[in-house]
DNA sequence: GCAATAGTGTCTATAAGACACTATCTT
DNA sequence: AAGATAGTGTCTTATAGACACTATTGC
């Protein structure tokens, strides 16, 4: 007997239905500020607000593959990274019906650029320690966790990496962390941290030739390095002060 | 205008509608083992297969409402906290119909009595370490992802006394990390560690009297605590070499 | 006394924080 | 030379690991 057989007699109707939906923080740093992208919602509920990127499910995909979706097809972003932060599920957060939303955490490449698309008037970089917002939804509880969530992550993962391209200097790595941690480190220490912590970042033998796109002046002599095989970095970086 | 008007056109079934359902992973510790909670299922599919304990939305309730009901309804356990782990989304993932399951992780108090409710002939306590289980649908998947979030959170989280009755001693809590970690801790760097922990644990004042339910030999003269205000562990208590 | 649990003391190893220092490149 | 970024050296402090030790209680 199929375990998987599922009764003559049953009736999917017996079970209340929802409408499910993904929304996702999309993070990425732009001109040295972390920042969200948003989407101005083309029709009501909230026409004219700003929102997340969002989506309903499709009955053949699953919930990661419409969080990609949601954001090219609403921006044109490819993002690198999505993970799920959690399932919103308050019975009247969308006043047209009863629509249970999976967040989403997602990382785009850094300084890239967004374009309106599908049901969005307007898209925009949102910088988060900058300008305060108000979304549409419970978007603005989504958007504080993903943050809160990309803030941990750095902590013992090697995603930060997931914000830069192929090959960066440490220094760029650095501005990542002081970036989305909103603070400064101290340059000696994460050095020794990044170098000592086995497959996190491997030498490309590479020198950075100029620096391209910023007006820099001083030297451009740094290593190049590309991300390594680690995904978790043990011990962690630990973030000021850990005063929680 | 109210931003969260609906137009009147508005069709709600245009978008696919699924069922949504929670599936929660019960942990706790029953004669020294870390336990999940299982039902044996009454209907088909997977009729006589063990599961978690799960329900479907209520139209009014929320997930972690749903949660704590699955819980109590099919087992009789009131739980101690609850939080989302993740929401299991693959189309096929129920046979009967498209369902998004958001799975959660509980903690029920020690060596707690379970007995069978609604929709499930049985109920067990299924020994983590021990005994090798399949379950239904792919709540092995969920119970795995709920038994490596438990081990995480007792690193960096109070949560550890969750387990615990409201007075307990240091050598309990002890306890309470060996068994889910499943790895012996050093004593002397538990206590010291512990108690250098603010507002971790609080002393009672109390002495524990002789060992109720232990045939225990020596002695009982152990300083009873309680839980005190702090939720997050910082620094944390690493875990067994921290190779991941 | 013996066995078992409760709790302490202490040495060492590891890693973080602070900060001064040198090197290299561009203009 | 000046200014900026890249990268190193080193002292101090915080905390973890290991493990030996004493204390108390029940039998």
């Amino acid at each position: 007997m199929d375990e998987r057989a599922v009764p003559e007699n049953y009736d999917p109707e017996k079970y209340p239905r929802v409408a499910a939906s993904v929304d996702v923080v999309v993070l990425t740093i732009r001109d040295g500020d972390l920042c969200a992208l948003v989407v101005k919602r083309e029709n009501a509920p909230y026409q004219g607000w700003w929102s997340l990127p969002g989506t309903f499910l499709y009955p053949t995909e699953d919930a990661d593959w419409a969080a990609r979706r949601a954001v090219s097809d609403k921006t044109g972003i490819v993002v690198r990274h999505v993970e799920q932060l959690r399932t919103y599920t308050a019975p009247d957060r969308d006043p047209r019906m009863r629509v249970v939303s999976i967040g989403y955490l997602a990382f785009g490449p850094i300084d890239e650029t967004a374009e309106a698309g599908y049901h969005a008037t307007d898209v925009d970089w949102l910088p988060l320690f900058k300008r305060p917002a108000e979304l549409a939804f419970d978007h603005q509880t989504i958007m504080v966790d993903g943050l809160r969530r990309a803030q941990d992550k750095l902590e013992y993962t090697t995603l930060a990496t997931s914000f830069l391209p192929e090959q960066f200097t440490i220094g760029d790595l650095k501005e990542v962390y002081e970036t989305v941690w909103n603070h400064p480190l101290d340059k000696a220490n994460f050095y020794r941290k990044l170098r000592s912590s086995k497959g996190v970042i491997e030498p490309t033998g590479e020198k950075l030739g100029r620096r391209s796109n910023k007006n820099a002046l001083g030297s451009s002599n740094a290593l190049l390095y590309r991300a390594g095989d680690a995904k978790m970095l043990y011990p962690p970086i630990r973030r000021e002060g850990g005063a929680w």
